[in-house]
DNA sequence: AGATATGTGTTAAAATTTTACACGAGAAGG
DNA sequence: CCTTCTCGTGTAAAATTTTAACACATATCT
């Protein structure tokens, strides 16, 4: 019973990298605030975790702080991505087999998925470490010169890869978002990358958080129309809700 | 003033691994608690170390921490390896472009090597993660199915990758080795790519720490002559350099 | 000089953690 | 079968730490 809670404490921590006493008290509602306290005493004294005011981090967690660029990124919004990624992946069928990209999000995606039968292709490093962690997927990495910024591959040879590969799905998100200019990223071979990725999918599902609307980046990969789903955060505006509805596209 | 106390700061805990506000109080007599507080609180924000209830952590301490009880596997022949890893880093010019594989050595490699303007291939995706960290180094991702075991990649199609790439140099390493067998690993197609990286190569640098030796692995992918240095560690054998150098191979 | 920003100290308020003690379930032992 | 002990847990008070608020001095800029 013990073992048990602390256990599946150890792999939220794991999962979500830091967590609060309050956000553990809902996860674990038919137990004292004490007894959770408890437990994370006990899994430091296993040097497992370290305890911080208000709650607890993952060992994990305080590694990637000290490796600056990449990480930054993954704090910021980090609850509204948790959400989007646990939408995705009530998406997902088993059997599937889909592209992720590299970034944040498909991150907490990688984390969330349960551990199916699937076959997944991914331009991200960190996304791909992760996904190996399953026992169950079949884990494909693409190749390419890696971007610093993001950990994430792209290569105008990638075209030859996925020639001999099908994929059902592609779940992408995009660093900004506006009406007129539509999904946008930082890189002309990223998004490249993404058109190609898109146009050999059956069906595109893209993930964005609230924050990335208005912004514009340099290079357009997807048009509003382009999309099948939309999987984003309770702070999504209705009007814009409004446009992508109007076209058929599923935003939940 | 305050930016010279909280560099000092950064400094005491990166010695001492771990502080209290107490002993902060002590060693800066003549600030307040409450400046040695917004201190932390700075550099936490700058990422640099972990507040903890009481005081704070440095980022290597909290990573020591996790390397007491659980880590240990990986830290078998560390040793060796490390030492193993610094000989090879010494051997690597500026401006060099080389592979190297996806290995623990290789790991340790890419953690030793100076950020020196470099052309790096390779196919482990730990190791491509810990490249990109230094700026001046050009990392290059090998694609394919992702091996869970080692996290590696290894696909057939790298060939169609390699067509239009070069490098001088191919620094890798192999699970075991026999005189008879040669180096050997475990699975078919990274053996496939490590040949193909060795014709690519104008030269092989094969790094192998002791306790490699004697042992078998089912597939080959390169024999004695095959290779031109090889770096390894004190317990090598007499014997068994004689048969390299005796074939102009330095070992080293 | 005057205005604004920055760094610091002091104190009170807020929040979190620790401590102490009580209670019930189950195991051990007579 | 009952007693005793341990273990896990809950509750509430106590202790500690952190945060917030305000005041003041010094530095900076125009």
């Amino acid at each position: 019973m013990k073992r048990e809670r602390i256990e599946e404490i150890a792999e939220l921590l794991d999962k979500r990298g830091k967590l609060t006493l309050e956000q553990l008290d809902e996860q674990f509602p038919n137990v004292s605030q004490m007894t959770l306290r408890r437990d994370l005493f006990q899994l430091e004294q296993e040097g497992r975790i370290i305890r911080v005011r208000g709650g607890a981090m993952s060992v994990k967690e305080v590694q990637k702080v000290s490796g600056e660029p990449y990480t930054k990124k993954t704090t910021i919004h980090t609850d509204e991505k948790i959400k989007i990624a646990q939408k995705a992946a009530s998406l997902i069928d088993d059997g599937c087999s889909l592209f992720m990209d590299g970034g944040t999000t498909a991150m907490y995606l990688a984390k969330e998925l349960p551990d199916k039968n699937l076959h997944i292709f991914t331009n991200g490093l960190a996304v791909a470490i992760e996904l190996a962690q399953k026992k169950n997927f079949h884990v494909t990495m693409l190749g390419g010169q890696v971007m610093k910024d993001n950990l994430s591959t792209a290569s105008p040879v990638a075209k030859a890869y996925f020639d001999n590969t099908n994929f059902e799905l592609a779940i992408i998100s995009a660093s900004a978002f506006t009406p007129e200019n539509g999904f946008s990223c930082g890189s002309q071979i990223e998004a490249d990358l993404l058109k190609l990725v898109r146009s050999k999918a059956k069906a595109t599902y893209m993930m964005l958080d609230s924050s990335k609307i208005g912004k514009i980046m340099p290079y357009t990969f997807a048009r509003v129309e382009d999309i099948d789903v939309l999987i984003t955060d309770d702070n999504f505006p209705a009007d814009l809700k409004e446009e992508f509805t109007a076209r058929n596209i599923v935003v939940m």
